[in-house]
RNA sequence: GGGCUGGUAGUUCAACUGGUUAGAGCACUGCCCUGUCACGGCAGAAGUUGCGGGUUCGAGUCCCGUCCAGCCCGCCA
C-alpha cells in the first residue's frame, strides 16, 4: 500500500495511530542525527521525523532531496507546545517515520517549487516545465477552483432544468467573426472542417428542436492574436440558451448563478444586488467603457455647454467636451501626467489630454491659465470640485471623448488602488446599438451579432433612423472584465431580410449564408435568447488573477505554441498526402 | 503587421558617468550540526553577459543589425 492516508487530513486526534503517507519532498532540513521532511500532496503538508533510533532507514533518508517521490510509514506523534506550526493545517503532529519508499528520484529543477515569494521565473520557461509549475500552490489552488466552479455551476445549471447536449467539434468555416482553425478533410480532398469559434448556430436550433434550456462547457476556437484576459487559440464558454423568456426573465434567472459563485466558491462580496443594469450609451458617458469597474466611483461628465463659454479654441471648436475629476489627483507628478496617463488617453485615439489642479481655491497647472476666475468657480460649482483634485479633459468627438477618459479612470483607479480586491461589482449593460456607422467604407454594419433582436421589431427597421435602433444585446461585466455577451435572438425570416438589407446586404446574400437557419425558423421557432460567459475569465475574476495563463493547466504561449508538446507541429509527408495538401512555404 | 519594455550562473537579481579577475540569494556538490519548519555554519563548483558586427587602449555598459520573450495597438463580439 502505497499510503493509508493524504498529506492534509490529519490532526490531533490521528495520535499514536501507525500511517503510511505517499508525496512529494517539499523541503527537507537535515541535521547530523535527525532529518525533517515536509511531504507535500494534492491535499496538504505534513512534516515527517526521521530520527535514526527509531528508524533502520537513516541513510535513506539523508539521501533524499527536492520533489523526490516517496512512501514512508511510521507514527503520528502530537508536537511540543513550543514546536506547534500554525502555518500549515497538520501543523500539530507529525510523522515519525520507520519505514521509507523512494517511488521516484528526482533531477536538479529548473526552478524552485517551494515557492520563496521572490520575482517569477521566466515565463517560456515556465511553460516549458508547466507539469513542474502546477505543483505551486498558486497555480494548484487556481486549477482546483476551476473545477469547484464548474462542478457548481452544473448543480445550477442542472437545478434549473438546463440540459447538457454535446454540439459538434469539426464544423463548417464562416467567413464573418473571428479566423477560424482548419481541420482538413480526407474523405473529401481540398475541403476543410472549422473548429467552432462557438456553438451559437447549433444552439439556437437545440431551442427550435425544443429542448428548452440549453447549456455546455464549450470549447471555443479561435485563431486570434492573444492578450493577458485573451487566451491564444482555444477557451471555454458557459454557453446557454433559454427559451420562452424576455431578457428581463433571463437575468433574474441567471443572476444568482453569480451571486452563488462569488459568495459561496471564492468567499468575496458582490457590491450590488440585483445588479444595475446600464444602457450602453449611459455607461459609456459615465465611465467611458462598456465593461468599466464599478468598485469604485469616479464619473466622467459632461461640460461642452461650459467649455463653449470659454476661449479656450481646443475646447470651444469640440464636438464635446468631457472632464474626469479626480480626488487626491492634485498628488500626481508631471512625469505621471504626461508619460503615463496622456499616453492611456492617446492609446484610445484622443489628440492630447488636459489637465488641470484644484487645490480649494484656485486651479493650477495645465490649461487652468486659459480661463478666466469666473469660469472656474463655476465647473468648481456645478461639477463640484474637491479640493486636491485633479481634473483632466478630453475634446473630441462623442466616442473619444468617452474612450479616453475611460481610459484615464482606469489608469487612475489602477494606481491609486480604488478598488477593493475582495469586491466584484456585477452589472448588466443593456441596449446595445443594432447598428453603427463603419467610417472605411462609408456605410452602416451591424454593431455585433446580426441574430440579435432589434428593438422595436419591423416598426423601428421601417421608420427609424438606423443609427438610433438599439437591440436586446447585453454583457455582463465585473470588476473591468467583459464576462459575456448575449442576446434575444431575432428568428423571424423577414425582419431578418430588412435587418440585412439596411447593412447592404440583399437576400441572395442572407439565403447563402444563413439559409439553413431562416429555415429551421419557418417550422416553429420559440423566441429564445442566452449568453456564453468565458470560463478562464471566470476564474480570473474571482481568483483576482490578471494573466489568463494562471487559471489554464497547460496554456499557449503569445506565438500560440505550447512549449512542452511542441505544438504546432510539422507532420510526415504521408499525413499531408493523404489529405491531399502540398506546404508551399515560399513568401507569397 | 506596428509600438513599448526586457534578455547577465540552473534560477531570481546586482554591476555608478565605458575601467582590475562580472557579484549576491536560492538551487547544486562536500563536510559539521537532535527540534527545525525560508533552519544554521564552513568549503566548493557553476558565466560565449541572447547572437553577429562596429566604435574604443579597454564594452555587460555606447552604436548598427538580428533573434527571443512579455505587455499593448491592429485583430478578436
Amino acid at each position: 500500500m502505497y499510503r493509508t492516508h493524504t498529506c492534509g487530513e490529519l490532526s490531533k486526534e490521528s495520535v499514536g495511530s501507525v500511517v503510511t503517507l505517499a508525496g512529494w519532498v517539499n523541503k527537507r532540513r537535515k541535521f547530523g542525527n535527525l532529518v525533517f521532511v515536509d511531504l507535500r500532496d494534492r491535499y496538504g503538508v505534513t512534516q515527517v521525523v526521521f530520527n535514526p533510533e527509531k528508524t533502520t532507514e537513516f541513510e535513506l533518508a539523508e539521501k533524499l532531496k527536492y520533489e523526490y517521490v516517496i512512501s514512508v510509514t511510521g507514527t503520528i506523534v502530537a508536537r511540543d507546545e513550543k514546536n506547534i506550526n500554525t502555518e500549515i493545517g497538520t501543523g500539530e503532529i507529525e510523522l515519525l517515520a520507520s519505514e521509507i519508499k523512494i517511488l521516484s528520484e528526482a533531477d536538479t529543477l529548473p526552478f524552485e517549487i517551494f515557492d520563496s515569494g521572490k520575482g517569477e521565473e521566466d515565463e517560456e520557461l515556465r511553460l516549458k516545465y508547466r507539469f513542474l509549475e502546477l505543483r505551486r500552490e498558486r497555480l494548484k489552488e487556481n486549477i482546483l477552483f476551476r473545477a469547484k466552479m464548474i462542478g457548481y455551476i452544473r448543480n445550477f445549471m442542472e437545478s434549473r432544468n438546463f440540459v447538457d447536449i454535446a454540439t459538434p467539434i469539426l464544423t463548417v468555416s464562416s467567413p464573418e467573426g473571428a479566423r477560424d482553425f482548419l481541420v482538413p478533410s480526407r474523405l473529401h480532398k481540398g475541403k476543410f472542417y472549422a473548429l467552432p469559434q462557438a456553438p451559437q448556430q447549433y444552439k439556437q436550433l437545440l431551442m427550435v428542436a425544443g429542448f428548452d434550456r440549453y447549456y455546455q462547457v464549450a470549447p471555443c476556437m479561435r485563431d486570434e492574436d492573444p492578450r493577458a484576459d485573451r487566451s491564444p487559440g482555444e477557451f471555454y464558454q458557459l454557453d446557454c440558451e433559454t427559451s420562452f423568456m424576455t431578457q428581463d426573465e433571463f437575468f433574474t434567472l441567471m443572476e444568482p448563478l453569480f451571486v452563488e459563485l462569488t459568495e459561496n466558491v471564492a468567499g468575496k462580496k458582490v457590491k450590488s444586488k440585483p445588479f444595475p443594469r446600464i444602457p450602453f450609451r449611459e455607461v459609456m458617458e459615465t465611465y467611458g467603457s462598456d465593461r468599466p469597474d464599478l468598485r469604485y466611483e469616479l464619473k466622467i461628465r459632461e461640460v461642452t455647454e461650459w467649455a463653449k463659454t470659454t476661449s479656450f479654441e481646443v475646447f470651444t471648436k469640440a464636438d464635446h467636451v468631457r472632464l474626469l475629476a479626480i480626488p487626491g489627483g492634485a498628488e500626481f507628478t508631471r512625469a505621471e501626467i504626461d508619460n503615463e496617463y496622456t499616453d492611456a488617453a492617446k492609446r484610445s485615439h484622443a489628440k492630447g489630454l488636459a489637465w488641470m489642479k484644484y487645490d480649494g481655491t484656485k486651479f493650477d497647472g495645465g490649461i487652468s491659465k486659459f480661463f478666466t476666475e469666473e469660469q472656474l468657480q463655476e465647473l468648481v460649482q456645478s461639477q463640484k470640485i474637491e479640493a486636491g483634485s485633479i481634473v483632466f479633459f478630453v475634446a473630441d468627438a462623442w466616442e473619444v471623448s468617452c474612450k479616453a477618459l475611460g481610459a484615464v479612470r482606469d489608469m487612475a483607479g489602477k494606481k491609486l488602488q480604488l478598488a477593493d480586491p475582495d469586491e466584484i461589482a456585477w452589472a448588466w449593460v443593456v441596449d446595445f446599438p443594432f447598428y453603427e456607422w463603419n467610417e472605411d467604407q462609408k456605410k452602416i454594419d451591424f454593431a455585433h451579432n446580426p441574430f440579435s433582436m432589434p428593438q422595436g421589431g419591423m416598426e423601428a427597421l421601417l421608420n427609424q433612423d438606423p443609427l438610433t435602433i438599439k437591440a436586446f444585446q447585453y454583457d455582463i461585466i465585473a470588476n473591468g472584465l467583459e464576462l459575456s455577451s448575449g442576446a434575444v435572438r431575432n428568428k423571424d425570416a423577414a425582419l431578418m431580410y430588412k435587418a440585412f438589407e439596411i447593412a447592404g446586404y440583399g437576400p441572395e446574400v442572407v439565403d447563402k449564408k444563413f439559409g439553413h437557419m431562416i429555415k429551421a425558423f419557418s417550422f416553429g421557432a420559440p423566441p429564445h435568447c442566452g449568453f456564453a460567459p468565458g470560463i478562464e475569465r471566470l476564474v480570473m475574476l474571482l481568483r483576482g488573477e490578471d494573466n489568463i495563463r494562471a487559471v489554464v493547466p497547460f496554456p499557449k504561449n503569445q506565438k500560440a505554441e505550447e512549449p512542452m508538446v511542441g505544438s504546432p507541429s510539422e507532420v510526415e509527408d504521408i499525413q499531408l498526402k493523404e489529405l491531399g495538401i502540398k506546404v508551399d512555404l515560399s513568401k507569397k
